[in-house]
DNA sequence: ACAATAGTGTCTCTTAGACAGTATTGC
DNA sequence: GCAATACTGTCTAAGAGACACTATTGT
């Protein structure tokens, strides 16, 4: 309810930050930036900064290109996490933060980010060992028990899937994110359930038994099905 | 990722409000105030306002207190919806806010707002006749859909309810919150299997036999249980 | 007695987990 | 044949909806 009479004291410090998930060698990975400014200048921290008027319509546009100015691509799934907000985040006073999260194919990045030295992928079980930039440890475990909620009883693993891809690599995925074993007969019944996704008239080679290629349909949004696993 | 040279033009008017429902009378309602200041002067919108540093610790704290300040109570339940932003939410230009919604007993404020005549309780089914300032209309709605699909799989009306209550209040309640009948019987299984509530030694009279007035247990936090109506 | 509301017992249906069993591939 | 992976069939258990049934109250 703004009623006209702001001024700095009212109006801190606003930012966007993206909590950028992917699936890679059987970990989940979080992409982070090298700080080039203050502070916290030479650490790693969360891809992110201030709105664009000119640029951006609404907070989603700002996440948008801040992740794509990162790794040249814009993910394949984005949502608003929560705002973090106080005068302990950021040393210079109150500031105020939107996170989103954000899902992408690992491929779809892997040759920007190999060209660039300010920007990585960094397993989520491995950040206790570096320092991040302000709040972002944080920021990042509240992201990714989102994430493994939203992964039991949605189809939202898929967008860290290339186009095609079989069961079995999606089952990986997800009991990567979840952490936690799941039946393949259990995701076959969801994919069947969901009517999203149509197999592809072409099998891939795994070690044993050819495997069956799948694809999202055209026109469905996967993020629309809800079922639980119960694990 | 602030990097220190932001500026108006990148910071754009910060806001929070709150949409406070409670369910009286077998209708759901939203708290609304008649706005004192341009612009939408004089026309109901939600309660809400800039960040004060001084007063608040973060965001939470200003949602809290803006509702205090209205009602005179701080609500029983407060989570963030989502932020809204653009330059079309408010004709001085682009605009942030955070929309908290919140859940209270009619009972709780029903006293003070009686008091005065700026704040006022809304069905929620009779707003499109009224012409509320800014999106508040939009950011209304989407806290009502969060709440029925809150309402489907937690606990969460319990903050609408006295803190005595028979399962016949309570699911009336839920049944106000999410426009489609439930089994009693779902009902008690719930409450049953989240060991949440104790019945307490007495009955009230409701036209028929007596019913067993129910309390939630000491230090139990109903919103950690989830279970799902399969409405 | 009867209406009204509270509360119980129990059947069915859906669905997830478990896991044995079959199918197909490379070696 | 054997190991490895893909896929299917089916039993069980949990839990929600449905609804008939019993219980207790005021009139």
């Amino acid at each position: 309810m703004p009623n006209g009479n702001q001024n700095s004291h009212t109006n801190p410090q606003f930012t966007v930050d993206s909590v950028l998930f992917t699936v890679a060698d059987g970990t989940l990975k979080v992409l982070l930036v090298k700080r080039a400014n203050q502070p916290f200048e030479g650490l790693w921290g969360l891809p992110g900064g201030f709105i664009d008027q000119d640029l951006d319509l609404n907070t989603d546009d700002t996440a948008k290109r801040k992740l794509k100015e990162k790794t040249s691509v814009e993910p394949q799934y984005l949502e608003q996490l929560q705002v973090f907000s106080g005068d302990k985040r950021d040393p210079r006073g109150y500031s105020i933060t939107l996170v989103y999260y954000a899902l992408v194919t690992e491929q779809k990045v892997s040759t920007h980010i190999s060209t660039v030295d300010d920007v990585a992928w960094f397993d989520v079980n491995a950040l206790a060992e570096i320092t991040l930039a302000f709040d972002h440890f944080a920021l990042i475990q509240t992201a990714r028990q989102r994430l493994q909620q939203k992964a039991l009883y949605s189809m939202v693993p898929v967008y860290c899937m290339p186009e095609r891809f079989t069961i079995g690599q999606l089952k990986s995925v997800i009991e990567t994110i979840i952490e936690k074993p799941i039946q393949r007969k259990s995701l076959i019944r969801r994919i069947e359930a969901s009517e999203m996704f149509e197999g592809i008239e072409e099998k891939v080679r795994s070690g044993g038994r050819l495997a069956q290629l799948y694809k999202v349909k055209s026109g469905v949004d996967i993020a629309h099905f809800e079922r639980n696993f119960s694990v």
